[in-house]
This record gives structure tokens, C-alpha cells and sequence, in this order.
DNA sequence: ACCCAGGACTGAT
DNA sequence: ATCAGTCATGGG
């Protein structure tokens, strides 16, 4: 089945200081690949899409691409300035930060990055993206030049959870055929979910098969462009615990959420993005630390429970 | 061989 | 409402 070609379209933007390399790896997407000159090709609103940055600007190419969707892609109306001045005074954030300042939020498509993020449970970044890789060549289209498009929902709804575990998926493969029943019926709609308030729309994802609390909050903040969505998977627990809580592995789940919730303001996805960002590139971000909670002797009691009550102020020690 | 990975679901307290 | 067990698979 042939469509019709776009035309092959050069784009030349201004790139407002977004990094390709810092949000390209930063775990949010899963099928842009990095050619041996540094340059990214991907894909953005299921178009094909070579980019790359030229000092200030940003040059994209591909059939189709309009100003306006790569704009949107790559979230370059917002006003970061204003956004980054919500953040709190928080010397490890403004460490975080530092370290990727043009770190930027996508805004992919919600049926894809649903898919991704059900696939992303106990799996490695590297891991999620051959899921992708192995999803598109198994069920997509074939655009051209090995490339394939992503299936879309009533695609994956007519395969089978045989044929969808032998592209790696373990037990995410139920998961994966489930929720592509439930979009593919209309059971779910992406769309409506797009209109919600992010409570409303949280809920409603989580109906889906495979989506739970932090997969809901990994698609509203890089789907649907909810800033406030904090999505906190081991390594954001772990620099959570470890930043301002002591390292206390007492702290429960619910009272990180409560913290970065009342702490990293409106914006708290973004701070998110840096602090997982950060932890997981910078060697010195995380130096060896001990670890205080194992204290079961001498004394029955109470013990530290106090140092875990109150979140860590301190500074970062350079 | 061992541990971990951008967790979710189920069934038992 | 909390909590442990379980679920496949590959990288380091």
C-alpha cells in the first residue's frame, strides 16, 4: 500500500538552548537512534525525522515536518524561564541542573509512549528501546529504508501474546495486548484523556492494563506535557532517599511522594527529569554513602527515627 | 553465578 | 489499606 510522499521538508529552528544528547537519552523516549556524526534520527508524530543541532539552531529533516510539530516535539514554546523559576532553592537540584541545563520535556505521542512505559517495568533504558525496535519491525509499517512505523492500537489488538512476547516482552506481553484491546475498543479513549485534569486523567489511565502510579505519571509528563507529574521509579526513590532523607530506607514510598509533591513546586516533573538525569550520568553525583537504617541493635526502642522525619536542607559538599 | 532493571498485579494480612 | 511473592529477560 503506497500513500502518497510528502515532500521532503529542511527545517532550521531556533533551538532555545535545548540538548539533543542530554534529552534524547534522558529515558522519556525510546526510538531515537545517535548516527556515528551525532546526529538523531527519529521519529516525531509517526514522521521519519533526521535532526541534529548547528550552534544555535536546530536543523530537522524529513517528509512532512512542519515548524510547528517540531516545535511542539520538543516543547520549544515553552517559557523555561518562568518554568525553572518555580523550582525551590535546592542546591542539589541546582547541582542537577547544572549538569544538563538544555535538558528538555517531549511531548510524543500518548499511544507509543503508553506502550513503551508498559514495557519499561524491571527493564533497562537500552533494553526498552529494542522492545521498540522489535514492536515496530514485528507489526509496524514499512516506510522505507528499514524503517517502521509504530503499530498503532487496533494493529497490536489483532496479534497475538505469543507473537508479542517473542519481541522480548517477558510478562509485559499480556500487559502490552490488553491495554491495545482497550484503546483499539474504544473502552479508553487517549484523546479524552488528553481534555482531563491530570487527577482525572491519571485515574483514567491507570485502567489500563500495565499502567500503574508511576507509568501513569511517566505518560502524562512525556505525552501529555503535565509538568506536575512526578514519576518516581527506583533510581528518583533512590536519589530522593538519599539527598533528603538521610538514605534511610524507613522512608516509605508514599512519603517521597508527599515530599516532592509539596517541595519541587508546579514544575516538580521537570526537577524530576534533572535529578534522573543527573544521578545516572554524573560519577560524582552520588558518592558512596552509608547507609544508616540497618541500626537493629542496642536499644529497643526508637531509635533514629528522628533524622528520617525531617527531609535533609543540607548543602552538597562539592 | 549473581544482581539489577524508569513496576504492576495478585492474594494474604 | 499495607505487604510480600511473582511475573520473564537481558546487561553488566
Amino acid at each position: 500500500m503506497k500513500y502518497p510522499e510528502p515532500p521532503q521538508v529542511s527545517l532550521s529552528l531556533f533551538s532555545h538552548g535545548l540538548d539533543l544528547d542530554a534529552t534524547l537519552t534522558s529515558g522519556q523516549s525510546f526510538s531515537w537512534k545517535q548516527e556515528v556524526n551525532g546526529h538523531w534520527r527519529g521519529w516525531i508524530d509517526r514522521r521519519p525525522c533526521l535532526i541534529w543541532a548547528q550552534g544555535d539552531a536546530l536543523r530537522a529533516v524529513g517528509p512532512g515536518l512542519t515548524h510547528e510539530a517540531v516545535t511542539r516535539y520538543f516543547a520549544l514554546d515553552l517559557p523555561m524561564r518562568e518554568i525553572f523559576a518555580t523550582f525551590p532553592s535546592d542546591p542539589w537540584l541546582e547541582k542537577a541542573q547544572a549538569f544538563s541545563p538544555g535538558l528538555r520535556i517531549l511531548r510524543q505521542e500518548p499511544w507509543e509512549t503508553l506502550c513503551n512505559f508498559i514495557c519499561s517495568s524491571l527493564k533497562q533504558i537500552t533494553q526498552i528501546e529494542q522492545i521498540n525496535h522489535e514492536l515496530r519491525r514485528a507489526f509496524g509499517d514499512e516506510i522505507g529504508e528499514g524503517l517502521h512505523s509504530f503499530p498503532d492500537a487496533s494493529r497490536l489488538a489483532l496479534a497475538t501474546e505469543a507473537k508479542l512476547r517473542a519481541c522480548r516482552l517477558g510478562f509485559r506481553a499480556r500487559h502490552l495486548f490488553v491495554a491495545a484491546k482497550q484503546i483499539a475498543s474504544s473502552e479508553i479513549s487517549l484523546d479524552r484523556i488528553a481534555t482531563l485534569p491530570t487527577a482525572e486523567a491519571r485515574e483514567q489511565l491507570m485502567r489500563i492494563q500495565g499502567v500503574g502510579e508511576k507509568v501513569a505519571n511517566c505518560i502524562l509528563l512525556f505525552a501529555y506535557g503535565r509538568a506536575e507529574a512526578f514519576p518516581i521509579d527506583v533510581w528518583v526513590e533512590r536519589v530522593l532517599r538519599r539527598l533528603y532523607f538521610h538514605n534511610s530506607t524507613r522512608v516509605k514510598h508514599e512519603r517521597l511522594r508527599a515530599f516532592a509533591e509539596s517541595h519541587f513546586g508546579p514544575n516538580r516533573g521537570y526537577a524530576q527529569q534533572f535529578l534522573f538525569h543527573w544521578i545516572r550520568n554524573d560519577p560524582k553525583a552520588l558518592p558512596p554513602e552509608k547507609v544508616t537504617p540497618p541500626r537493629a541493635k542496642k536499644k529497643a526502642a526508637k531509635p533514629s527515627e528522628k533524622s528520617a522525619e525531617t527531609p535533609s536542607t543540607t548543602h552538597p559538599s562539592s
